[in-house]
DNA sequence: GAGTCGTGGTG
DNA sequence: TCACCAAGACT
């Protein structure tokens, strides 16, 4: 690589001391469940659409024990539109495998925490480090992202992680501890505010004079075309559609009620996407979802 | 390993 | 405008 990597650490460091964020599961007072509360959250779901349903959240629900008393159809309301609601049961469940596993505590190590419903490599490894100080590899897209441009010299990361991406990441953290939880967090946040996927702000990054990206001239990326999400009229959109119907309401709904809303609040023709969402609707219930009643009527699941 | 799973902001 | 993207996990 062009620079040592003492040279990065120290230059991410000094910058994250200025330039960090203010947020509210990073003020030293939120414990490890705050933590992973906010990492799943956090998961494919940009920081300030997070934090006002992470406070609302936290309020409600201050410990696993608590969130684990609650039906999956309140965690699931409360979820809002964060998206992926999915991750809201796994961190209910997450909650409940706390309380009957643990004792009721965030586990501290990245083996125990992967043990957990919705918990990965990524968020196990951050909650082990940023909720216990623990010495782990983060990696996640940022870090992948500034390591591909500072020390790869390439314009993006791979489109999912790969085992050259953890080995990178793997000899940039520092060895010591402290150190090392600093430089997890400072490296993100990097990634998030400076070297962002569109329109990165070179002129304010500490890495511009090493970056292997910069020396190279700013090439624009070499690899395959990136495939966009596609949205109007796929399953996902007719999943969403189903479940906000049943968010907004407290009582069980008809099958045609439920399908013909969620079908007119996604703009889709009734006609032509009806057994598309018939067979979604039969997906979010196998989900757990969205739970059926009597009388051929549907929830969200109590 | 490739597909699937929400939602909304933005360059 | 609209394709792209966001602190991924799971199958």
């Amino acid at each position: 690589m062009a620079a040592p990597v003492s040279v990065l650490h120290e230059r991410v460091l000094t910058w994250f001391d200025a330039h960090r964020r203010v947020l509210p599961w990073r003020d030293g007072r939120t414990d490890a469940w705050g933590v992973l509360v906010s990492e799943i959250m956090l998961q494919q779901t940009p920081v300030v659409r997070v934090e006002p349903v992470w406070r609302a959240w936290m309020e409600r629900w201050p410990t696993p024990a608590a969130l684990a008393a609650e039906t999956p159809g309140e965690v699931v309301r409360a979820w809002g539109r964060l998206g992926y609601p999915r991750r809201a049961l796994r961190l209910r469940e997450a909650a409940v495998a706390v309380v009957r596993e643990h004792d009721g505590r965030v586990p501290d190590t990245e083996e125990a925490l992967r043990g957990l419903p919705g918990v990965g490599s990524y968020t196990a490894a951050a909650v082990a480090a940023f909720a216990h100080g623990r010495r782990t590899v983060v990696v996640d897209t940022n870090v992948r992202r500034v390591l591909a441009r500072a020390v790869q010299g390439r314009a993006h990361a791979a489109p999912a992680l790969t085992a050259a991406d953890t080995r990178l990441a793997t000899a940039t953290v520092p060895a010591d501890v402290a150190t090392s939880v600093r430089w997890n967090v400072a490296v993100m946040e990097l990634g998030a505010v400076v070297c962002r996927a569109r329109g990165p702000r070179c002129p304010e990054c500490p890495l511009l004079d090493v970056c292997a990206w910069v020396a190279a001239g700013s090439p624009p990326d070499d690899g395959p075309p990136r495939r966009g999400q596609a949205w109007h009229g796929t399953d996902r959109q007719v999943r969403g559609a189903l479940v906000q119907v049943l968010r907004e309401t407290s009582r069980s709904v008809p099958r045609d009620d439920l399908v013909g809303r969620a079908l007119e609040a996604a703009g889709l023709d009734p006609a032509r996407h009806r057994e598309q969402a018939d067979r979604c609707l039969a997906g979010l219930v196998e989900d757990g979802l969205v739970e059926p009643v009597r009388g051929g009527r549907f929830r969200l699941p109590a």
